[in-house]
DNA sequence: ATTGACATTCCTCCTACTGGAAGCCCCATC
DNA sequence: GATGGGGCTTCCAGTAGGAGGAATGTCAAT
């Protein structure tokens, strides 16, 4: 299976592909003609990737799970302590979003929107006068 | 006023500070000796800049939104159109954290995290078995 | 033989800075 | 006058996670 094919299966663009044997997380067969091969072993790390991607860990806690993955003398406290970590990055930056969320609609919901210049959106942002 | 000060006026990393005149968005004097200089406006323009970054504006609409400030023709719906659009983002990105977090909350809270080897969350990304 | 769709490598760019090195500048002290 | 400790300057490299593109090689089909 060359990388074309590789990235159907998988759902990652050959692109990203490349950029994670380059980083080390995949190690693909070579054809003689230089192609990338990659087995079934292969795909299902490039698969379980882009499921762990796609919940949001870090290329670094891939490559972490990956081991992981692989050691058949893990303990699933190791597993779950990643996965902890990330939920609490995931709160953390709710949370900063929630705040900015809450700030920036109370400036939207207070400027009219017209074709004036007077805009409390600038205002606050000049510390003009703060909105209340 | 010298960039050390200006950091402390204005809650900016001088570095960050020689960022943006770098890329444009403000633009102090410079003493004989080679020091930038800020004077009141420079100042404002910075802790315009401090306060509209802390909101999540990014750089790019730091500058729009400087330039709208400065602008006396501008119009509030101008403004608001970027406000709006940062919101907008906010809550996209915002609901793709929550996804990500009701997934990982379910494959951590369905972890008994202990010493032995088996683990729902490797399992899932492997997709060896749904979780449910 | 030629086309078109693949593959390869290498290089740059993106966001918004941050860290560090090498070298001035200024003020205070001895 | 020499020295020391800040603070200032510039420039270079690196961060995360790829995306985009150029130049070139390969393969299968016509």
């Amino acid at each position: 299976m060359n990388i074309g094919d590789a990235s159907k299966a998988s759902g990652l663009p050959a692109k990203t592909i490349r950029y994670y044997e380059d980083i080390g997380l995949v190690k693909p067969h070579r054809l003689e003609n230089g192609y990338r091969m990659f087995d079934g072993d292969q795909l299902n790390k490039l698969k379980f990737l882009q499921r762990a991607r796609g919940i949001g860990f870090t290329v670094e806690e891939c490559r972490a799970l990956l081991a992981l993955y692989e050691d058949k003398n893990r303990t699933s406290a190791d597993v779950k302590n990643i996965a902890q970590n990330r939920l609490g990055d995931i709160d953390r930056k709710m949370q900063e979003l929630q705040s900015m969320r809450t700030l920036l609609h109370h400036l939207v919901s207070s400027c009219q929107g017209d074709d004036r210049p007077d805009c409390p959106i600038l205002d606050d942002l000049a510390d003009v006068a703060p909105v209340h």
